[in-house]
RNA sequence: GGCGCUAUGGUGUAAUUGGUUAACACGCUGCCCUCUCAAGGCAGAGAGUACGGGUUCGAUCCCCGUUAGCGCUACCA
């Protein structure tokens, strides 16, 4: 088995490709195979490096080793360039000596629709190009008199074209829907599907997984992988990934909500988006059919229990091109809000992944948010290792990407952090007392010995029996003042972790707060 | 315009490929827990499977039509 990846390098990497690029590497590494990446870059006016960068930078967040060398689909031009010359003498294709209409990129469906409506007004057929049965003699001699030709297949005037997609099923399409495609542009630029055909016959793809816009085109690729002489590979087209309300899901509506590197950037982990785009046309079911879990062990989740969170070789183990449904995947989120910019199930995905992932793996990938906004120091690996193991175990429960770390986390790593003003007004403004009381709880936290949660948790309840307040006053109050939050873990944690001299010292600042 | 693909709660998916009170996850509501917020536990709302016809003792499942969405139809990829 031998699959491949081959997006075109003109933007970012789409969350559908990136699907595209999962599905191939599962079934690669399910079938023992081979996964191959080919950079489509053949529309040099909208192919950039900066694409291919951030393509090969997107399949490495995601996990997605590639096999052998990657291949750039520019450095095989001449080889498609003549295998489109080798047709023609083949008289499998012909030089169309017709000069080029220009068309505007914007409205081209609308003039094929126009286009094809004229052409039913008079009869034309996809076969009437006049080229179509000139004599080779006179084709040749007009080429080598250096007038400027396309080179079209010559597909054949009646018949059917079949094939099996492992996803679709059965795929039949009359000839006469087929044009005689164009394979080499009048500038002997190859186009796209001249170029696909012959590097996969070239890399040697056996199977073509890929997306359903590709679908109804694969016909013609067939017809030219016959005319090459060249085995057809297997078909397996996935189907789209759609915007809300089953409409397009598009760069330029939608922008960077379908860019991966969005997600990458706002703190998502590779497991968790990786595990949502699995999800996403494909149901992986009776992972755990054998394994008879009783209702509420503890140990064993429901959503593990249903097979949803799936580590990488899970998915490999479970994968299998059958079990990928046909109806078109929405991606779900709301671009009006905030707290929904991206689908509902993702973010929770990557929360249960932060909480829990074991802590050695999760601890790397907080380090790298801490260094990038600046908050790690070199003792959280030294002296301070398990403080720092600790404190992101304390904090991760309740946070749902990477980016909370450094953000709502802030103050459990330095005293560099920003008071909610809500959290202000709620746990210090509402109490003036606080004003005196928060310095004076902040002596006796100083003096609290051994410091440790049960003995802050003490002192804290003496001190609030004393003054008469509850304690709650003093548990809100000291979470705001710690931590700048209304919301946090539990107090006496917060103030084991942040520790004593820190703690003493916020209490004091918060005072002037109040 | 032609051709193709698809259609199960708001979303992702199940339903031994014709026999279930249509299941699970996310989201939503409420309760419990509680120093807050999560997490967790419990309970609940929400679809009779786009619509209309068939076939069948019986259709989410098979067939036809309609509708809607998407794709392809380029000297784009």
């Amino acid at each position: 088995m031998r699959v491949r990846f081959a997006p075109s390098p003109t933007g970012y990497l789409h969350i559908g490709a990136a699907r595209t690029a999962l599905f191939n590497w599962l079934y690669a590494r399910k079938t023992g195979g081979a996964f191959l990446l080919r950079i489509e870059d053949t529309d040099l006016q909208r192919s950039t490096d900066e694409s291919t960068r951030s393509i090969i930078e997107g399949l490495r967040w995601l996990g997605l080793d590639y096999d052998e060398e990657m291949v750039f689909q520019s450095d095989n031009a001449d080889q498609h360039r003549a295998a489109a010359l080798q047709l023609i003498e083949a008289g499998k294709a012909y030089r169309d000596f017709t000069p080029k209409a220009e068309r505007a990129d914007a409205n081209v469906k609308q003039e094929i629709a126009e286009r094809a409506r004229a052409a039913s007004h008079t009869g034309a057929d996809h076969r009437s190009n006049p080229f179509r049965d000139l004599s080779s003699q006179e084709s040749a001699a007009r080429a080598a008199a250096g007038e400027p030709f396309a080179v079209r297949l010559k597909v054949a005037r009646e018949g059917r074209s079949t094939f099996e997609d492992a996803v679709y099923g059965v795929q039949e399409r009359d000839y006469a829907e087929i044009e005689d495609l164009v394979l080499l542009r009048s500038d002997g630029h190859p186009l796209y599907n001249l170029s696909v055909v012959c590097d996969d016959i070239e890399m040697r793809i056996t199977d073509v997984i890929r997306g359903q816009d590709h679908l109804t085109n694969t016909h013609k690729q067939i017809l030219i992988y016959e005319a090459l002489n060249a085995s057809v590979p297997r078909f397996a087209h996935l189907p789209l990934i759609l915007a809300p309300g089953g409409k397009k899901l598009s760069k330029r509506i939608h922008g960077e909500i379908v860019s991966l590197t969005t997600y990458r950037d706002a703190g998502f982990l590779p497991a968790a988006f990786r595990n949502f785009l699995a999800l996403l046309g494909w149901a992986a079911t009776g992972l755990q059919s054998e394994a008879e879990v009783a209702p509420g062990d503890a140990a064993h989740p429901p959503d593990e229990r249903a097979g949803e969170i799936m580590s990488l070789s899970d998915m490999v183990e479970n994968f299998s091109l059958e079990r990928i449904h046909r109806n078109p995947a929405i991606f779900n989120f709301d671009a009006n809000n905030p707290k929904r910019w991206t689908d509902d199930k993702l973010i929770w995905m990557n929360a249960h992944y932060i909480r829990t992932l074991p802590r050695e793996e999760l601890l790397p990938l907080v380090r790298a948010e801490l260094e990038a906004s600046g908050l790690w120091r070199e003792e959280y690996d030294g002296d301070r290792r398990d403080w720092f193991a600790r404190a992101v175990d304390l904090i991760r429960e309740r946070f749902y990407t990477l980016k909370d770390f450094s953000g709502q986390g802030r103050a459990y790593f330095g005293d560099e952090f920003e008071f909610e003003e809500a959290a202000v007004k709620k746990n210090l403004r509402k109490e003036p007392r606080l004003k005196e009381l928060l310095p004076a709880l902040a002596a006796r936290i100083e003096q609290t010995e051994p410091f440790t949660l049960e003995t802050c948790e003490a002192t804290l309840r003496a001190y609030a029996d004393e003054t008469g307040v509850k304690a709650g006053l003093f548990i809100n109050a000291a979470r705001t003042a710690l931590t700048g939050q209304a919301v946090g873990p539990s107090m006496f944690e917060v103030f084991d972790i942040i520790g004593r001299d820190a703690s003493a010292r916020r209490l004091r600042e918060a005072a002037r707060l109040v």
